[in-house]
DNA sequence: CTGAAAGCGCTTACAG
DNA sequence: CTGAAAGCGCTTACAG
């Protein structure tokens, strides 16, 4: 009698435990199984009870690729956003991947780095894996056609933060406008009338809206913008700190900076610093996002809270409300931020 | 000739094209549409450009899931992880992501939470869409037992950063005991003499081999630890400031204190001053981790950097390397640290 | 170099 | 309530 294949080959040995070694090890059909797995209420309860006890004793693992493959039901989500080393959307994918795990579905992480490019090849990389649905922070420079034509038509998507223009998909972003406003009539309301934006790339949907929150702020208190108060530049702190000089390049200087976000004011204030002049001191500075650094900051960070982590939550949920009913509009979904008020804006004309 | 079930059949319009069908459209068998796939250099040059332009028309996109269950072979491979709001783990997924991404496979991302009980329902679903292999950095109290029964015997794991005893999987870890060592030598080259361990619960591998680093350049310097001078705290902030008293309770309070991790480290410095005494001049303060705030503290904060995005990519790698042999030995690595003198690490006595 | 057939591990009608 | 059969989209020997 030859036992050996069965007791030395490898192959033999390490082949995993299939629904068909369940069903034979209790003596019930493959069907029986699959129903017992899924909680089927067809099912006797002391059949159920012994293919349960079977699935112990074998040390069955359910194989949800295959399940998939059958029933054409996908139980993963992508995820795909720039740099999980931005705290922003660290805390975002954390919330996503929350609320998705407890929904009893995985998520396949992407990364892009912001290059468009490369932002592509990962859509597609992921969608060979059958994602029920995308959550998509978009790459600066994204193109919707593109974006399209690399997930298909039939997996529902949700766009976060960014726009991504006429892609016909549901939309979670930040009230950047009414944000910016907000930092904008504090600091009026601190007795500021000449304050400048400071930071980003204008030509971001993003930083596009926080201007106009700002600009709607000033025109209603009777004030004009000054061309010269609006300095752009890349959303770093590097190069925020870099350009701080840009604000005292002409007169009037102003005496308060709405920033475009966090990372851009933290880099702002080490400028000022570097030129003498004491954030929240003799100039107010505002940020957007509310990232962990704010509250530590010296001197600590007035900004607008985003809850990144509770926006991955909403995401996760909204694209997973998508699954059953592909046909309906698109739905545009704009999430109010809240001011948190700290040292770094300071009145005017404090010594 | 009834051809609405074509046209207005949602089911049939949204099917999804199949291999089968680009064998179909281009007159060749599905087998040779599957040698194109897999680049094959037995298919004709011209049967190739024919099946690929074919590919194109349809918008056809790869199945890995049914690939991977009829050749046994994933393409995916499970991170497991505390939590990515810590920048530490952020950036370690980020690398595991990148390098995971540059040979083809898609990350499947676990939070723990750092609980063992969530940590086990997380591998158990990781674990059903057949990772390849899994990357874990164990929640605090693992048991190696049922990590493994999770796991199953047939997936190559790497443990990350914590030990996880016995468990006879490959390891990357920071080498803890010489980088505690590192900081306590610089505090005893700038002239201190007494110097506290602050922080980390002394349960944990990383505290207990830390504290040995930090014991034994007091050895090698000849100099006793005071028991007093051994603080435990939660690895947190807020714990890590409530506790700076404590270093003071009993004579000869200590000049400086190596602090369990950065975040320890920063607690502590916040502690000091509400207590009067200014880190990086009255009290020096050495961390561990290098995370981004290090740098940006007030004042800024000497360190030990680990690196972890490139810890991530090492990780990816070496788990990827453990696929094709999975009888090996386990492997121990053990990564350097660097220290990062910053203002934190003062002088003794300067006023 | 190409094709016909079997099969990965599951689910889904359909009988009984 | 349970079982026999077909099939999800792919790959793998095996013929030719």
């Amino acid at each position: 009698m030859d036992r050996s294949k069965f007791v030395n080959d490898p192959a033999a040995r390490r082949r995993k435990i299939t629904l068909a070694d369940v069903a034979a090890g209790c003596g019930v059909s493959r069907a029986t199984v699959s129903l017992v797995l899924r909680r089927s209420p067809l099912v006797n309860a002391a059949t159920r009870a012994r293919v349960e006890a079977e699935f112990q004793r074998l040390g069955y693992v359910y194989n949800r690729s295959a399940a998939s493959l059958r029933s054409r039901r996908s139980s993963s989500v992508a995820l795909v956003i720039n740099d999980l080393s931005n705290p922003f959307f660290a805390e975002f994918a954390a919330g996503v991947d929350e609320a998705l795990a407890a929904a009893g579905y995985v998520t396949l992480l992407g990364s892009t780095g912001e290059s468009a490019e490369r932002q592509q090849a990962v859509l597609a990389s992921l969608m060979e894996h059958d994602p029920a649905g995308v959550i998509l922070s978009p790459a600066e420079g994204s193109d919707a056609r593109r974006v399209c034509q690399a997930v298909g038509a039939h997996t529902p998507v949700l766009v976060f933060n960014r726009e991504l223009a006429a892609s016909g998909w549901d939309h979670l972003g930040l009230d950047n406008r009414d944000g910016a406003r907000q930092a904008t009539e504090h600091l009026l309301a601190l007795g500021h009338t000449r304050i400048a934006f400071f930071g980003g790339h204008a030509g971001s949907s993003s930083c596009r809206q926080r201007r106009e929150g700002y600009a709607a702020a000033l025109a209603a208190a009777g004030l004009a913008v000054q061309p010269q108060w609006l300095v752009e530049t890349a959303p770093t702190r590097l190069e925020a700190a870099g350009q701080a000089g840009a604000l005292f390049a002409r007169d009037p200087a102003p005496t308060a900076a709405v920033c475009y976000n966090d990372a851009v004011a933290l880099g702002l204030m080490l400028g000022l610093l570097a030129r003498g002049r004491r954030p929240g001191v003799d100039f107010a500075v505002t940020g957007f996002d509310d990232i962990p650094e704010a509250a530590l900051s010296v001197p600590p960070l007035t900004t607008l809270a985003a809850d990144p982590r509770a926006r991955g939550r909403q995401a996760a949920a909204l694209v997973l409300a998508r699954l059953g009913q592909r046909e309906a509009i698109a739905v545009q979904t704009i999430v109010p931020v809240q001011l948190r008020v700290r040292a770094s804006s300071c009145a005017p004309g404090r010594p």
